[in-house]
DNA sequence: CATCAATCGTTGCCAGTGCAACTAATAAGG
DNA sequence: CCTTATTAGTTGCACTGGCAACGATTGATG
């Protein structure tokens, strides 16, 4: 129906100018943020992404599923399963069945989880020190508020869970 | 030297909370448009995230080469590779050897591949416009900006040229 | 020129991951 | 209760993608 690039009107095709794309952006500068930070855990403690993720989660919040770690941090499950039990193998976390509902599993750091996660952390947030230290804290507060704005959104666009890594 | 939980002090080991954590919700939020967004030029267009790019790539520079692509979207060079070789045998790009640098090809869609991105290319703008809609038109400027920044020293961070998809 | 280094792109190999099918457990409905 | 639907987590399978080694070409050095 529309343009055919044959009228008098020669109405371009519209392009996607990837410099303003923002799905494009929004990746690159996340895969860069990723590559750096996971040299951090990757060379220094083995880590793969996922399973720095249930380290991160479970150092924050204690006590979790691995379903919700899976929400969480949009990854599929198996993903988490699978670093789940490499973490338990490695003797960093345990997972203790729910007794009121026993599908589920409660995950924990070990005390060994546990220290790895307190020479993690410092570091981690050291990255994003020294990533974010182009931006005033009034930007940085700025960004904040509208990723998140962003990622409420998102996840209502997509409403079945899905994951990557 | 610093706190070692021993003292009176009893200073707390820092946690890092990732719903602060920039590199976290970054990933978190590409995830999801990333997703949202595949779901768009695979189901009807069975175009692979990386293929896509290629696309994307060339529907708006007409000609570049394989290396252009791996820098400019971080992605792997052998990934590019790949998605290259089976754009190719869909016969929706072309290869042409360089004349002036027989090592490099320079790349470009063929009539089929620009009929496919000028199909898709109003679909990736209309998602976008539909993730951005809970923006003001002022927020996403300032958006723009800020992932901008942070992309260009990001880039600096991480010299190597490194990649994922 | 001759040699050595660097660069573009390809490919074999393997780790990682998504998908779908599966088990085990719980919830819902009659 | 018994049947059916739903959910948490696991696993086989296939495919993707990163890595590293490679061939081909070009550039740099002497």
């Amino acid at each position: 129906m529309a343009s055919h690039s044959a009228a008098k009107k020669e109405a371009l095709e519209p392009r996607v100018v990837l410099e303003r794309f923002l799905p494009y952006r929004l990746n690159v500068l996340a895969s860069l943020t990723s590559n750096a930070l996971a040299q951090i855990y990757a060379e220094r403690f083995g880590l793969s992404i996922p399973a720095w993720r249930v380290v991160a989660t479970l150092g924050q919040y204690d006590v979790r599923t691995a379903r919700d770690i899976a929400a969480h941090g949009v990854m599929h499950k198996s993903t988490v399963s699978r670093a789940v039990s490499s973490l338990e193998q490695r003797g960093l976390i345990v997972r203790r069945p729910n007794q009121d509902d026993r599908r589920e599993e409660l995950l924990a750091l070990t005390p060994e989880g546990r220290t790895i996660y307190d020479a993690l952390a410092p570091q981690a947030l050291a990255f994003e020190d020294r990533l974010v230290s182009v931006l005033s804290p009034e930007e940085l507060e700025t960004l904040g508020g509208l990723v998140e704005k962003l990622t409420l959104h998102a996840r209502s666009l997509a409403p079945e869970g899905e994951g990557e890594a």
